[in-house]
DNA sequence: CTCTCCCAATGACAAATGTCATCAGCACTG
DNA sequence: CAGTGCTGATGACATTTGTCATTGGGAGAG
């Protein structure tokens, strides 16, 4: 499909520039792959982009100004035409639930090999997709957030360790209602206390 | 001081398997270093090492088994001719103290290009040092944590939410002790909570 | 030897937090 | 339209937590 004339062109994105650099050396080796842009952060992501129009988007997830999974959103409604995957170094289940959603067609963590990784982008390409299979298990297994919207919100909000009445200020609610959900997020997650809802939610991707 | 005849001998050591393959395949590019071994965890870096010799560990700063500093603490006794240097995604001020006084000679984050990570390599190889302009700034204003022995080992079983009474029994301590110490801590942190202490050291790199 | 600092504990008190019952409005579903 | 579930709030109560004063032992410095 991927004829020889024609080089699938990627644009990359992770802030770390020695990955990035070292990804795109390593790619450049594919003679199908042909980097075509990249990019440090999320917005700067969606720039180039719309800049380079690549086939296929490789997103770091966690990158300053918006995540991987954001960009991809968004690039599905600004270039329908380009594939994205996400890579990633830690993947929690919730992740993968939210990348999918958002169309992503690859999620690979970053233990795979360069060679694997241009596969995947090529499977990506030719409109297949691919999720690393422990990944996959793990988010099965996992099930859906039992979590409200705002029981969700207000975990994020303490996340930080702020005392309720903070909370409750920035969330514009009375401190009766603030404590009211954090017991319910808590009881839910089957934890003692809100600090160790949050880390629960944390590692299943939740928050 | 390195001949064209005896090229720097390399030990790369990251859990992320991408990361290592692209590192290790664009040093390759430089004639004056050769990467000898990879390591995909602490103690497997030690024992790569072991076998290998190198004359520079270059390793992650987060790693399963033991991360970066401790692996560069034990190669200081087990092969003193050995320098080590630390790449590292996000650097907190305390860790590059902790590095620093285990001999560490160099610490670098991975948001530099791998042509100055190769400049890196071989300044610390003819016994130079470097240490990230950014890095440097923030340990030299973070200065040294406030916290006593006790306070930082109960500060870390609060990590993760726990209430005192647990806190308490892993410790092998009164609750009443706990509440002082975590107490203390939060004080001297100038922290709302516990909770909140912890968050801040971890930012500094305490924990 | 005295002074200081860390460790460990206790008791008391105030403040924050968790838990529960209850109520009301609103949106959606069958 | 009745039922369900999310949202937002209040009040009461028990528990947990934070704070402070105080004590005592031990290690190290001057």
């Amino acid at each position: 499909m991927n004829g020889q004339g024609e080089p699938v062109r990627v644009l990359l994105a992770d802030d770390e520039h020695l990955i990035r650099g070292a990804l795109a050396a390593l790619l450049s080796f594919e003679d199908d792959l042909r980097v075509v842009a990249e990019a440090a952060s999320g917005p700067e992501a969606l720039a180039m982009a719309r800049a380079h129009r690549p086939d296929v988007a490789v997103l770091d997830l966690e990158m300053p100004g918006a995540d991987g999974v954001t960009v991809a959103t968004s690039l599905r409604s600004q270039l329908p035409g380009c594939r994205t995957m996400i890579v990633t170094g830690h993947g929690r289940p919730g992740h993968l639930k939210r990348a999918l959603s958002a169309g992503v067609r690859g999620f690979v963590p970053k233990t795979v090999s360069a060679q694997r990784l241009a596969e995947i982008i090529r499977t990506v390409h030719a409109g297949g997709r691919y999720v690393d299979p422990e990944l996959a298990a793990d988010a099965i297994s996992a099930g859906d957030s039992p979590l409200t919207t705002r029981e969700t919100q207000l975990l994020e909000l303490a996340a930080d360790g702020a005392p309720i009445a903070e909370i409750a200020e920035r969330a514009a609610l009375s401190p009766g209602t603030v404590r009211n959900y954090l017991s319910a997020a808590a009881a839910k997650l089957s934890a003692e206390n809100r600090h160790a809802a949050v880390r629960i939610a944390r590692s299943q991707g939740w928050l």
